[in-house]
DNA sequence: TACAATAATGAGTGAGTACTCACATCAATT
DNA sequence: AATTGATGTGAGTACTCACTCATTATTGTA
């Protein structure tokens, strides 16, 4: 309980200080980048269909009508403010560590595991930090196509991006197989992605006969033996 | 269009078919049956939210009131009624070919890859035929727990129990390393979801670029090398 | 200061929802 | 024939919702 108040607080103050930073928003009036920051707050933490006009309204500090004038309905809110706005807050903090982890890894030349290894942990501790806003991303991405296409098209695309040129070097300089970057980038994101599914969804039960770290360990061993290249 | 008619058609037909020869109804009312038969219906092409009580009623052709007579509200004819129903319905049909597919492996003794994509081959038919319900069912499973639970105790579990079995005889006769057969399993299912989840969400375009036979014959080919045992 | 233009308001609207309940229907029992 | 009880009804209830619009407040300009 405790844990997830002072969480979402920590959410709520970085959301606060972006939107301080956010400079797209200064062609807006005040009482609409309010009605966007309200909006942000209450779709992030009830999800779009559970937070109605009103309670926007009334977080906002403004009439109900006022948010009528500038977004012409409550699902404009979504795709033409919140979206972007989460998109924009969530892409720095998704990526920060991606890149400082793998430029590391260049710089040292660490064997493709290590850093496979390394990229996980990290994924974890994102997710396990804001897991609540995932839950409500992924709801609401399912419903919204719109929203789907946007963080599709602005995160993944990048990931993929960033991702592939990784591997690419390492399937050049010898380490792993010569097979489709995208194949195995396909493959080993899926895997982890699994184990979260499992240890969540599927089988928590079975899950917790192993701990985190075995769990990534024997995945990143199956992993690294399906993709390295054999001398 | 016309495929995807064609298709509920076919579904249609095999749940009225179900319908007549399901017994567990026989001590239901006339009414009841229809109210049932109504929600599995509009529930599986509409999904439940976008489903009112006063669609279900017109379909089955009984009175609002009726409804509340058997079950207690909405939410009741989803976890009482249609889930049960769904569930009954799908489990044979999902692990008909499992069972012919693993009997047949293990009378020849097929070799362990040769099964794995006679059994990803049939899992993409199967929901290449049901799309439409997959995705509904997913959706309500997103939620509502007490689907989710009944899906995943029903299913999954017995699959679970299935292929454990089959890993670990490969296992012992060393075909496979010897790591714990949920492991396999989870990395092994995941990759397959990978492909779907690829090839309709995340990157359709990219997809493309493979044919499905394809994707399928490397992401076997990563994932034999990850749990093969080396001689 | 007077006037027009713009911004903001919030009570009101109508369409929708799940669910209730006083009342019919009718076969079985007394 | 009268009574009972289970089954079924659909108008009605109480509510929520996104959205509108006549009215009021604020601002910029002459």
């Amino acid at each position: 309980m405790q844990e997830k108040e002072q969480e979402e607080m920590q959410i709520d103050h970085a959301l606060q200080a972006f939107f301080n930073e956010y400079k797209d928003v200064e062609d807006m009036t005040e009482k609409q980048r309010r009605i966007m920051q309200a909006s942000v707050k209450l779709f992030a933490s009830k999800g779009f269909h559970a937070s109605s006009t009103s309670e926007i309204a009334k977080e906002a500090g403004v009439a109900e009508g006022t948010i009528f004038r500038y977004y012409k309905s409550k699902k404009d809110i979504l795709i033409a403010a919140v979206a972007p706005v989460l998109i924009k807050f969530a892409k720095p903090f998704i990526f920060r560590d991606i890149f400082k982890i793998l430029e590391e890894a260049n710089k040292d030349n660490k064997p493709f595991e290590e850093v496979l290894i390394k990229l996980i942990n990290n994924r974890f501790e994102l997710l396990a930090m804001n897991m609540k806003h995932f839950r409500v991303l992924l709801q609401e991405a399912f419903f919204h196509e719109e929203l789907r296409e946007a963080v599709l098209t602005s995160i993944s695309l990048e990931a993929k991006k960033l991702g592939q040129q990784f591997v690419k070097q390492r399937i050049d300089s010898g380490e792993l197989r010569n097979l489709p970057p995208e194949i195995i980038i396909r493959v080993a994101v899926s895997s982890v992605m699994g184990i979260l599914l499992f240890k969540h969804v599927v089988d928590p039960e079975e899950y917790s006969q192993y701990s985190d770290e075995e769990h990534i360990r024997m995945t990143v061993d199956i992993l690294m033996n399906g993709i390295k290249a054999r001398s």
